[in-house]
RNA sequence: GGAGAGAUGGCUGAGUGGUUUAAAGCGCACGCCUGGAGAGCGUGAGUGGGCUUAUACCCCACCCUGGGUUCGAAUCCCAGUCUCUCCGCCA
C-alpha cells in the first residue's frame, strides 16, 4: 500500500511512477483523491457533531445527578435528532473510506529510481553472468528423458493422481529433491545468518492481502474447504510461496528497533493455480501447480533496505554457485515487476537440455509497501513508529533448479554426476538407475 | 463434535448506564535526592485519524470483532472470532 500522504502531496510524482509500470493504474489516482477529499470532509463534519453530542450528554448526566429531571428531559429531546444525523454522516464517511481503501489496495508499488524503464521481460538488462554454458561431447538430453530413464520422476502416475501440473518424485529423484532442500536451508542458516522457520501451509486471506496477492490476483490461488462444509471455503488458502506466511509473522506488531534486522528462511511447498497459463511450459516440470521452495525473508530498517537487497541476491547466487550451475542475474524493468515490489532481481539458471535460462529466484525489496498493508512497524529510539522494509527472495525454487541440475550434471552414459556440495546429503557421487 | 469459563493499556487487574480524562499495582522513561546506586518523592508515557509549517494546541475514534438499544455504552442486547479447561475422536 502506498502512503496516502504521498498521494495527496505529490500526486503527479505518484502518477508518473505508476505510469512507468505500464498497467494504466495512474488513472486511479484522480478517483482516489476525490474519495479521500470526500471522506475527509465528512469526517471533520461528523467529528464536530460528535463533540457536541458528548458535551450535551455530560450536561444531561450532571442535571440528572442534581435531580433536575425536567431540564434533563428537555435536553434529551433537543439532542435526539443529533444521533440520527451522526449515524447518517458516519455511514457516508465509512463508505467513502472503504471505497478509497479498496482503490489503495489495488495500486501497485512504485518502482525504485534505479529500476530501468521498460515494457516486458525482453527489456530486462542482464546485470552479471556466472560461469559458462557447459558443453557436452554428446547431444544434451532433456530432463524429461533423463528423469524417465533414471526413474527420478514418474510423470504419468503424477497425472493419474492429481491431473497435469504435478510431479511424483521417485527413488533418487525424491532423495535429490530432499537433499537440495536441506542443502539450501543449511547454507542460509549457517552461512547467511537466517533463522529457520517452518510455517503453516494454509493461511487466512489477510496474509495474502498483506503481501499484495489479494485482492487483485485472488483468482490465482487455491482456496480450501473443510470437508463438505462449503461455509469454510475462503477462510484458508494454500500458500503460493513461503513469503505469504513468513512475511506476515510480525503483522500488526510494533517491533523494537533493536530486533531488526529479522532474517527468516523457510522451506515450504508452493501451490499455484496458474489460471490462464495452460499450455505454457506445461511439458515436464517447468510450470507446475505444486513445487518446493526455500524462501528468504528480511525485515530491516528502511535505510538498510537496499544493502540487504544486494546481500540477499548474493545469498541466493551462492546456492547456484555451490552447485556449479551457470546462471545470470537480471534486473527487472519497470513493466515486468511484481505488484508489491519496488525493485527485483531474477536469477536465471541455464538448462542445457532446454537450451534456455529458467527463472529459479526472484529477489525483491518491497520497501514499506507490504509493511503498510500488514500494519507492521518498529519503534525508533526516539519513539516514532516507522514502517520497515520487507524483502523476499527465493533461495531458490525447486523443480526448475532440479531440471537445470539434472540437465547440467548428465554424463555421456546417461547417469548424473552429483555436485560435491550435495554428496554429503545424497551419500553418493553418481546417480544411476 | 459436546460442556463450561474467559477476552480491559507493556504486564497483573478493578470497573454492570453518566456527573473529569479507564482505578490501583508492577514494569518503563525523565527529573529531584545521592559521592554513586537503591529506596523515597515528583513528572511523563498507548494506537490511529482530522485540523495544522509543526512530533505544539484542539478535536474524534479505539476496553476481541461487527451490529443494535440510548441524549449518553468498557458496562445492556444480538451475532461472530479467538483463547483456556474438561470430555469424545484423532496423526
Amino acid at each position: 500500500m502506498l502512503d496516502i500522504k504521498l498521494i495527496r502531496d505529490q500526486p503527479d510524482f505518484v502518477r508518473q511512477r505508476l505510469a512507468a509500470r505500464g498497467a494504466g493504474d495512474e488513472r486511479l489516482i484522480d478517483d482516489l483523491l476525490k474519495l479521500d477529499e470526500q471522506w475527509r470532509r465528512q469526517v471533520s463534519e461528523v467529528e464536530t457533531l460528535k463533540a457536541q453530542r458528548k458535551r450535551v450528554s455530560k450536561e444531561i448526566g450532571a442535571l440528572m445527578g442534581q435531580k433536575k429531571t425536567e431540564e434533563a428531559e428537555a435536553r434529551k429531546r433537543e439532542t435526539s435528532a443529533l444521533g440520527d444525523r451522526i449515524a447518517a454522516l458516519d455511514r457516508g464517511a465509512a463508505e467513502a473510506e472503504a471505497a478509497r481503501n479498496q482503490l489503495m489496495l489495488r495500486l501497485p508499488n512504485l518502482p525504485h529510481a534505479t529500476v530501468p524503464p521498460g515494457k516486458e521481460a525482453a527489456d530486462n538488462p542482464v546485470i552479471r553472468v556466472h560461469g559458462e554454458k557447459p558443453s557436452f561431447a554428446f547431444p544434451a538430453k532433456s530432463h524429461v528423458e533423463l528423469c524417465e530413464k533414471l526413474g527420478l520422476v514418474d510423470f504419468e502416475r503424477a497425472t493419474k493422481l492429481s491431473g497435469s501440473g504435478f510431479v511424483l518424485y521417485t527413488n533418487w529423484g525424491a532423495k535429490l529433491e530432499r537433499a537440495l532442500i536441506q542443502f539450501m536451508l543449511d547454507l542460509h542458516t549457517s552461512a547467511h545468518g537466517y533463522t529457520e522457520v517452518s510455517p503453516p501451509y494454509m493461511v487466512g486471506p489477510q496474509c495474502l492481502e498483506g503481501v499484495g496477492q489479494f485482492p487483485k490476483f485472488a483468482d490465482q490461488y487455491y482456496g480450501v474447504q473443510e470437508g463438505l462444509d462449503a461455509g469454510t471455503l475462503g477462510k484458508l488458502y494454500l500458500i503460493p510461496t513461503a513469503e505469504t506466511p513468513v512475511a506476515n509473522i510480525h503483522r500488526e506488531e510494533i517491533l523494537k528497533e533493536s530486533a531488526l534486522p529479522l532474517r527468516y528462511c523457510a522451506y515450504t511447498p508452493c501451490f499455484r493455480g496458474e489460471a490462464g497459463a495452460a499450455g505454457v511450459g506445461t511439458r515436464g516440470m517447468i510450470r507446475v501447480h505444486q513445487f518446493d521452495k526455500v524462501e528468504l525473508i528480511s525485515i530491516v530498517k528502511p535505510e538498510n533496505g537496499y544493502t540487504e537487497h544486494e546481500q540477499m541476491v548474493a545469498g541466493a547466487e551462492r546456492v547456484l554457485q555451490s552447485l556449479g550451475l551457470h546462471y545470470r542475474v537480471v534486473l527487472l524493468c519497470t513493466g515486468d515487476m511484481g505488484f508489491a515490489s519496488a525493485k527485483t532481481y531474477d536469477l536465471e539458471v541455464w538448462a542445457p537440455g532446454q537450451g534456455s535460462y529458467l527463472e529459479v529466484s526472484s529477489v525483491s525489496n518491497c520497501e514499506d509497501f507490504q509493511a503498510r498493508r500488514m500494519n507492521l512497524r518498529f519503534k525508533t529510539e526516539a519513539g516514532d513508529n516507522r514502517f520497515p522494509h520487507v524483502l523476499n527472495g527465493s533461495g531458490t525454487a525447486l523443480a526448475r533448479l532440479f531440471v537445470a541440475l539434472v540437465e547440467t550434471c548428465q554424463q555421456a552414459d546417461g547417469t548424473l554426476a552429483v555436485p560435491a556440495a550435495l554428496q554429503p546429503y545424497l551419500k553418493t557421487e553418481r546417480i544411476t538407475t
